[in-house]
DNA sequence: TATCGAAGTGAGTAATCACTCATTATATGT
DNA sequence: ACATATAATGAGTGATTACTCACTTCGATA
């Protein structure tokens, strides 16, 4: 199955769309992330999903509709049941060492981007003009990971394993560092030729000596 | 002055522009980083720059010459001059230690993201959708900045005051956590309270832990 | 098979798009 | 003051925009 579809049909599997449907949001996710929303017109959305262009406009009344309809279900569903679900799975393992738990946050982050790419760009895009989707996005993060975070860094630091510098601190240095890393990675250099298993073992390093308790610390 | 005046003025001084060419640029400025370019008219600028619409297309042939016209000279000159003469001049000054001279390379960076994040937003948005842009883009910092950045590394290596890793893996890191913390701190959420020394101080500490040799390490 | 609501169509809408061009205003050098 | 060039204008261009609507097709149910 190709990329588009593949997303479409992750994004949208519990709604049952008519095939029309699935291929006019396939193509505007497609053409979306392609060429920018300003920039894509809904006749070359209709073209490309070979539909009428008034059924576009059927199901969607305005071209931001069908916007909204790709990019809430993506930050509802996928923010809320892959990256907090899965964070929160990772979490109840119980990694003993942090750099452990650090690992398989990056991995799993490294599958979401890479499988939902495009749609990341449309947000990344879009983000700065609609307000609304930007207090959606912060609300989602500051109501669900946030306090599991900062609990798990607690945990660790009364375990004697992390640095006892403030959990926000901690996090926010953790996250851009991964999320730096594979934006890098995917989004401004995915033709560069990278080894992604020293890469990230690297960087996990890194990461510990800025936060890891210096007793427990990776010898090089 | 006002903002955008002062973007125009600094970018543009050496040319001598029209008035009506320079409100022109500043009305461009604006809306491109306020709207997005492909969602900017070229009537609007006009209209804002209270100017015929003819006026624009006498000296932009179209409306990509008009953005590469802000967009390209803003790379070369402030990307070039600004960034690469201001980092030059920071390692000339030999800071003694690797934490003195990142802490005036994030100062620096503050004041140049500051003063123009209108065109840093403008960069940001049109990057993807402009190949020649990006490679223009990867190509001053390859040419310029990639060698000084590297030699840098190696004498603080020397000397003893950085661990022994690759010097391009210490570069990515401590880049990836500066333009990550300027990025979240000016461009995600400017309207957050910061307290930016604190937060300055953290983070170098952070980074210093990271790639800092433990015998010259800093106490917390 | 008849019925009926939903799905799909495509020609048509006014508005707006980037851009042109003949004309007018302004500046400069002699 | 005059000539010449450049700057500026704004009405006008065809193409394209997001969107409408009267109509047809489809699919399920009775």
């Amino acid at each position: 199955m190709e990329r588009f579809e593949l997303i479409v049909q992750t994004l949208f599997e519990s709604n049952n769309l008519t095939e029309k449907q699935r291929q006019i949001l396939k193509a505007a996710v497609q053409l979306f992330s392609e060429k920018g929303y300003a920039a894509t017109s809904t006749s070359e959305i209709a073209k490309l999903a070979q539909v009428a262009e008034g059924t576009i406009f059927r199901h969607y009344r305005t071209k931001k509709e069908l916007l909204l309809a790709i990019v809430g279900p993506f930050m509802e569903k996928i923010a809320d049941s892959y990256i907090v679900n899965d964070l929160t799975n990772l979490l109840k393992k119980d990694y003993q060492r942090p750099e452990d738990l650090l690992s398989a946050i990056i991995e799993n982050r490294r599958d979401i981007i890479v499988q939902f790419l495009p749609l990341l760009k449309i947000i990344l895009q879009e983000l700065p003009f609609h307000p609304e989707l930007r207090e959606h996005f912060l609300q989602l993060i500051s109501d669900n990971m946030y306090h599991r975070v900062v609990e798990v860094i607690n945990d660790y630091q009364q375990k004697g394993m992390l640095k006892k510098l403030p959990p926000t601190a901690i996090a926010k240095f953790a996250i851009t560092n991964i999320l730096g890393h594979l934006f890098t990675r995917y989004v401004l250099f995915p033709h560069l030729e990278w080894d992604d298993v020293r890469d990230t073992e690297q960087l996990i390093q890194l990461i510990m000596n800025g936060i890891g308790n210096s007793d427990s610390k990776v010898e090089s």
